[in-house]
DNA sequence: GTGAAAGCGCTAACAG
DNA sequence: CTGTTAGCGCTTTCAC
């Protein structure tokens, strides 16, 4: 076969298939789509002669002509986090399931990069898309509004959204944590990482707030906002952990917040739960593997990708949405890092 | 706009510029790829009138006609796994470096699934594709070639490979682990998961056993075939490292044996490295945030991946390689998991 | 039920 | 340097 550019020139056609199996080239697209109405013996033809050929389907030229590419992109900032890679992976099953293409890319929380990538996937007429925005993606979201295409949101919600979204129940997540760890006997906690930028970190934490006043322990609660960087996290948890007084509990408020104090901990030489409880929002695979494991309260990842998935749909389909905002639970995963405190307070049982 | 089916209907096209700007078809072309011969004033006019039309690229229509997509397709077996994560934002990064687009997918290690996916993308007409085979994926491999596409194998070679390949060099990087046990004084060391259906995991333990005899210590060596699950792999760690005479080190073959091996250590209560030294093949993050942090032969996972793409590039420019297949070093990365043994050989320095 | 013809949106070739 | 024309591979009317 020749080839130019990289590229297979002179490739079998549904024309020469038709030429081939004497039969039209309607009746082959007929064939080749699966429609019932075709008689089985130039089903038969029509199959052996694509066989032959060695033919493959352009479905770029279909799409143009059919107007619809059953593929929908999926937009995460990064998949090296495990809820985005649990995400993506959690659509890739549903896509499969279903017969429709899905295609990725990572928007590195990069409004331009976003942007000209979405744009990319958006000039391949995909039929809809599934996006994890960041705080700052308003063009982007603008532009897709004006193209009028279908969005669903996923994760970082705002306040108001122009697109429907699915997310985890940020505020009563925030509630779970603070409840568990104050249940636990834990007096003075810190809530570390809630970047107010995002909208769901200060859901978070004001879910958290509101279990530390039903406690009656608002007073000795602090809260720290911060980069999304473990490094800087880091270095922040070194002081706070390492001043004087430090606080009997932290309730990280992402996974990534986690990456930063964990390491804090150990430097510091703090024993996890013996000098102090842990809980991390945000379930990820070290967590498991740490020794005694780390509670967290876990998002429902793949429960946000089905009904993400399923909204798409509906709207591509152009049904409407019965609810445009939905919020799922999240769970509480006790491990071995928040422990109940005995009578004497800072006497763990182990 | 008006819908239908999701998809927007009476998009505006080249057309409809044309018309807008009082240009013909060509010109607006022209113009819209950039192409250097056109006059000012008509470029301008061409561009208002796009923008003010809210004009979007049909992309997929471009590539019918242009016959090139300027995109790749990457098959990964999962984005779990820290590796494949990082080989795929990459070459994520790559793309957009070059400006062309790259679509992913899982195979999840199954042939036919990844089949039915690939054939997917192939027929998007992709230009080319980077390959993480299995080691059953003969069949989707011998179709590819029938298809004649640019394709390059990444990490799972095979001992023979139709295709370019490029990986971590296994054998060297076994050989390199093997050393560094042995040089601490370890004398009996478990190569554990080197599931021998995955040649290069043969590789590694080859590399390693080299290392042991160098040593004069292969009668003491021990390995350990098992299949690629966690589980599996606990389980069968539970049984070595709980019996009466347990090795001295561990040597895990991969990162997904080492998952199953740290828990079974932790459940019996085995302390690295006061007890036991872990050496770890192919680095992932939990190994960072373990304590002490697992030392690690590590693949140069990003190096892998551009040395995959400019393979890739070159193919598909229909240039020819100059080696065909790349092996790239590992690197030793040494934390607190190993350490070299006093004249007592197993008391530990701390 | 099957065949012929038109055209999706774009680019490439060539004429002016 | 600009305009016209043809056609990429497929699906989709609409006759037959």
């Amino acid at each position: 076969m020749k080839r130019f550019m990289g590229r297979t020139l002179g490739e079998p056609t549904v024309h020469d298939i038709a030429q081939l199996a004497r039969v039209s080239l309607g009746t082959v697209s007929n064939v080749l789509n699966g429609r019932p109405s075709v008689k089985q013996e130039l089903v038969l033809r029509v199959t052996q002669a694509a066989a032959q050929l060695g033919y493959r389907r352009n479905t770029n030229a279909a799409s143009l002509r059919s107007n619809q590419t059953d593929m929908i992109a999926v937009a995460v900032p990064n998949i090296e986090n495990a809820f985005f890679s649990e995400i993506v992976t959690s659509i890739e099953h549903l896509g499969i399931a279903e017969g429709k293409g899905v295609m990725f890319l990572t928007t590195s929380e990069n409004q331009d990069r976003a942007q000209r990538q979405v744009h990319n996937l958006i000039s391949r007429r995909v039929d809809g898309l599934i996006l994890v925005p960041s705080f700052d993606f308003q063009p982007m979201i603008r532009e897709l509004e004006a193209y009028n295409v279908p969005v669903v949101l996923v994760d970082r919600v705002e306040r108001e959204n122009h697109f429907p979204s699915v997310a985890v129940d940020n505020f009563r997540a925030g509630y779970l944590g603070g409840k568990h760890l104050f249940d636990c006997g834990y007096d003075e906690v810190v809530f570390l990482g809630g970047e107010h930028r995002f909208w769901i970190l200060k859901q978070r934490y004001d879910g958290f707030s509101k279990a530390a006043e039903e406690a009656g322990r608002s007073r000795l609660c602090r809260a720290y906002e911060l980069s999304l960087e473990p490094d800087e996290i880091r270095n922040a948890s070194l002081k706070i952990l390492g001043g004087k007084k430090p606080p009997q509990a932290i309730f990280a408020a992402s996974n990534l917040a986690a990456k930063g104090i964990i390491p804090a901990l150990q430097s510091l030489g703090l024993r996890v739960p013996g000098d102090i409880g842990l809980l991390v929002m945000d379930d990820f695979e070290a967590l498991t593997l740490l020794n005694p494991g780390v509670s967290v309260v876990a998002q429902p990842s793949a429960a946000i990708a089905a009904t993400g998935w399923r909204m798409l749909q509906s709207l591509i389909a152009g049904a409407d949405l019965p609810e445009r905002h939905i919020r799922l639970p999240a769970s509480l995963v006790v491990r071995g890092s928040t422990l109940p405190l005995g009578p004497s307070h800072l006497k763990v049982q182990q």
